[in-house]
DNA sequence: CTAGAACTATGTTCTAAAACACAAATATAA
DNA sequence: TTATATTTGTGTTTTAGAACATAGTTCTAG
């Protein structure tokens, strides 16, 4: 009964987004249907092809959203913080998962079932419209990314996703150190290269004095280069 | 007064998505407040940059959304078909437009004003969920799109755009040939490649006998093949 | 705590596709 | 119509980045 209560208390004010545009009899039916879960490092979420049945929000951790295309190749499509919702794309577009999730580490996520949560969204229209804007959002993400992707060399990838994993998930005490402990295969996937090119290319930046690493850390020396270097592609 | 009245009639009949789930007030307002445009062949609708104002319907006629990206180079993110939405994901992302809108050919719009279309969707959620479904398809496209336009070879690429052609604008009479006339360049912008590159292999599937090629008039004779070339990147 | 697996690093080779160059064919405008 | 610009086509050169090979290092599961 404790811990149900503790539930409670952490879906008011760990929602902040949607739960201030919510009715009192939502909020109560939102409360009786939530469930909040616990992914481990490296869990998988949700399977590409999975009939999605949740709107998930991540309370705690990191997450990545990706896909597999030719040969099982793996890109990063986007990569979720707290407090972002996610999962819901494909059960507004009436079809399965094209995406799968994991944890980039330990995760607490709540759990709304989607049926309950379109009944809200058909009633409400400042919920229906702050998805909206989440998804128009997306998409304007998901436009920048084509052509980034496609257009920028190795070097501008990788300076773009460093640059973006800062913005993300920002960075440690010391001001410099991104916060994120990543496999360079992930940075690779995340910027569309091999795992070697990663690696090299990360080297080259060392050489610069433009970043400096430390295993998996990685400290910003120079962003402005970063930016020039990410923007000139 | 006729001419007016025959767009009333359009109206009516060429928004067939959300007329329905209109009310009778909301068909008034759309009916004072709608415009009818038309643009000649590759005269541009919109420009990065420009502030979103209307929603807009494509009536008739072939329209590209597209983005500049590094040096310049552009890159075709979406093509329009009658009748499809489109020119509001930017306004409700809160941002000004991130790509460009030009008319493949001539071009009938409905523009609809952006501050009155987003009133209806506040307090119709069955318009609200329409276009939630929209914009979440949109994504899901833009999510493989990544994948395949970074994964596949050119070939693969090609042969993706010219299904995707087919899929969109239907074929002509004779059952073959894509019902669009585009420059080489456009294909080339379409699937991530030079128009060098786009030529070649234009010629390379010719002599597969994948498909014949008349100016700019291209007759699919293969479709299994080229479902097989972009199915393997 | 240890063994095996996974990750990181770097050098070398190979190839797809871009860049370039030019000619021929079409389209557009004066 | 003729002239000019644009588009199409093809051959050649160059290069970014993938693929491969191998070794050292760091995780992590039993």
């Amino acid at each position: 009964m404790l811990t149900r209560k503790k539930e409670f208390i952490e879906l008011s004010s760990s929602l902040p987004d949607i739960w201030k545009m919510l009715t009192d009899v939502e909020r109560d039916q939102l409360r009786s249907n939530a469930r909040i879960v616990h992914y481990k490092k490296n869990e998988l979420i949700y399977l590409e092809e999975e009939e999605p049945k949740d709107l998930m929000c991540l309370f705690k951790g990191k997450v990545k959203i990706f896909k597999s295309g030719v040969g099982g190749r793996s890109q990063i499509i986007r990569i979720i913080r707290p407090v972002q919702y996610f999962g819901y794309r494909a059960y507004f577009a009436r079809e399965p998962y094209v995406t799968a999730a994991s944890a980039f580490e330990a995760c607490t996520v709540c759990l709304i079932p989607m049926e309950i949560f379109e009944n809200f969204l058909r009633h409400n229209g400042d919920l229906a419209l702050f998805f909206i804007q989440l998804l128009s959002v997306d998409l304007g993400i998901a436009d920048q990314r084509v052509v980034n992707l496609t257009q920028k060399h190795v070097r501008g990838r990788l300076a773009e996703s460093l640059l973006f994993l800062k913005e993300s998930y920002g960075l440690e005490e010391d001001g410099a150190t991104i916060n994120i402990y990543l496999a360079r295969e992930d940075l690779a996937n995340l910027s569309n290269m091999t795992t070697s090119n990663a690696i090299r290319t990360l080297s080259n930046f060392v050489n610069e004095h433009i970043i400096t690493i430390d295993g998996r850390k990685i400290k910003i020396i120079d962003e402005e280069r970063l930016h020039k270097i990410s923007r000139i592609g």
